[in-house]
DNA sequence: GCAGTATGCTTAAACGTTTAAGCCTAACCG
DNA sequence: CGGTTAGGCTTAAACGTTTAAGCATACTGC
């Protein structure tokens, strides 16, 4: 039906050239010197015929398409969507849309994604690694693309990041199980290499260590990606069925979801016979019958955070790689038998 | 540094025209007379250069991009992230890469959304809609790029859509609580002039008056979407301080969760004072003390629905508006005080 | 032996922008 | 008054593809 218009269509009602018009629209009459009257009969017919431009043509010209690629594990994860909603917000602000794609913590789908996405000329990453992918990291930076690691990271690598120290966070949550007087303490991880995981791991036993308690490699329980649910259930009926520890850390809030199923099932009460305490948010942990004291990473500011490395990186390619720690939180509720009373 | 391979690189190398490397790369050799040899040969230079096309200038080209513009109300709710997810995989089996955005169920921001996806010449739309926008899915089907109404759609309008039949799942959640000998319900919904919202509240309606319980204004409680926990709140108390009512029907997940907090505060016991039910999914539900019965849409469905009809309008422009509906089922937990007892 | 058809490739325009370079006129200045 | 400068516009190439049209040459069949 209606002919989608373009420069020049605006340019030709206006009496013009193609390039007068775009010089105009793109606030750029000083330098090109285009008088006054002119600009804005220019302006009046390219609102009159609703010229809407035609922003591929333009990134095909200057080679930049205002486009962020977010890719993280999983889109569906609360902790997830929440930082690509804020991403979303921020990205807007200064006129970047974000394209999304899920690893599923695969380093091949990471790489599949990346790939097409720099075809598509997306002008910088905002990415949450999978395990074993510092070689595609690196390969951006060789390429000169930006990219801003996000909740993961690779120690001695040159890359912008922005994430919470792991070790710091993860030893504040097991110190506070300790103070609660719980000494026989597990540990439900992802069985990955990544280091903000390793970091957990370490944050844990230094954590026993600082107060004597001995490290039992059989109450550090590592589960794979893939089918959490039954893999989570299936290590710890081993530590539950009989119970043979009285607290319970988890490293992220899906692996909390599948534990405290199992913990349910297994008739296990909590804080009496077991505390808990884990990483991440979930609407969940506010519904348990014990609401579950977590280590809260503040999305808002991950995002917030990511968004500002990437707008400082596409004006200033020079600049030294940058490393923001966000704060992490220890949020108490009921879940380690502490005696805060639930206060709303 | 290395300077991005371009068909005319490859072209040179192998020492033909870019036109030849175009047919042979878009499989087009037999309808361009391509010979065997040439094809390899080129293939195998193609290969060599780790030629990447530039798929922003094959998009302003052949005026595709393979990009399927999601806009829902907010990415960060679990349901619309879901969605989002199947929506990315089955996207992604076809070829498209899919760009996101939150209305905040603001019409305005829905344009504007709209707006930037068009310029970035998106393919198809899947959409959320947000309440009054249907002049702006009209004018994108006038414009002729296809839409996808995904949750929400406008009757009468001849539109793509899949969604579960809204009436038919809240009666059959309402007709769940009666049969659990509850005759004081209350329900609390959007102020949402939304069709799928408005039906939600009719078979509402419809199941109290078909089981002579008469309706009451006062207990059809409406909150506003934006600061929905302060708002959910207010409206609640004048029906649970004290209790008038004996069950309690959500009209979304982000509804129930804010209702149920609500209703721990009040320190009201589930489901011997107050049955509870809702639409859609959430962790929350199944850590609620006493699980949560809900009416479950099956968001693997949706998507795959709404990717199902976009391929299908985007190959065959003339195909009658479909008006996909996806099932809805009852999962019976213990929130309604129901016989059944706690199963895995 | 020659029209007709296959075969194998090239040319060049087009998609809608951006932007450096150029052209013309008028104003300025010593 | 002649040379410079400023002002206001146009031209045209370029970004990296796709694809219709064209041009040779070689192979058919009669």
């Amino acid at each position: 039906m209606e002919k989608k218009i373009a420069l020049k269509d605006v340019a030709r009602h206006v009496g013009v050239s193609a390039a007068l018009v775009s010089y105009v629209l793109n606030g750029k009459e000083k330098e090109a010197r285009v008088s006054p009257e002119m600009s804005s009969k220019i302006r009046k017919a390219a609102a009159e015929l609703n010229y809407q431009p035609n922003v591929i043509a333009k990134s095909l010209k200057i080679g930049k398409t205002n486009t962020i690629g977010l890719i993280v594990a999983d889109i569906s994860n609360p902790f997830f969507s929440s930082i690509a909603r804020i991403i979303e917000d921020e990205a807007k602000k200064h006129g970047y849309i974000v394209i999304f794609g899920s690893s599923d913590e695969s380093a091949d789908k990471q790489q599949d994604l990346i790939d097409v996405m720099l075809n598509r000329l997306v002008d910088a990453f905002i990415i949450a690694p999978s395990a074993g992918t510092e070689k595609q990291i690196k390969e951006l930076k060789k390429r000169n693309v930006p990219v801003i690691l996000i909740d993961r990271y690779f120690p001695g690598m040159e890359a912008d990041c922005v994430h919470i120290n792991n070790f710091q966070a993860a030893n504040k949550a097991v110190q506070h199980l300790i103070k609660n007087k719980r000494s026989k303490i597990a540990m439900l991880a992802y069985d990955s290499q990544l280091p903000h995981m390793q970091e957990r791991k370490e944050g844990y036993k230094a954590a026993l260590k600082e107060n004597a308690l001995r490290f039992k490699n059989s109450w550090l329980l590592e589960a794979s990606y893939q089918n959490i649910e039954q893999d989570v259930a299936k290590k710890m009926s081993a530590l539950l069925q009989p119970l043979q520890v009285d607290a319970f850390f988890f490293a992220t809030n899906s692996l909390a979801v599948a534990g405290l199923k199992k913990i349910n099932e297994c008739g296990i009460k909590v804080p009496e016979e077991l505390a808990i305490i884990s990483f991440d948010e979930s609407d969940a942990f506010d519904f348990f019958y014990s609401p579950v004291t977590y280590v809260s990473q503040s999305v808002a500011d991950i995002g917030k955070e990511a968004v500002k490395l990437v707008v400082s990186r596409l004006h200033n390619k020079t600049a030294k790689a940058a490393n923001v720690i966000v704060e992490a939180k220890l949020i108490v509720r009921e879940s380690c038998g502490s005696k805060t009373k639930k206060k709303k």
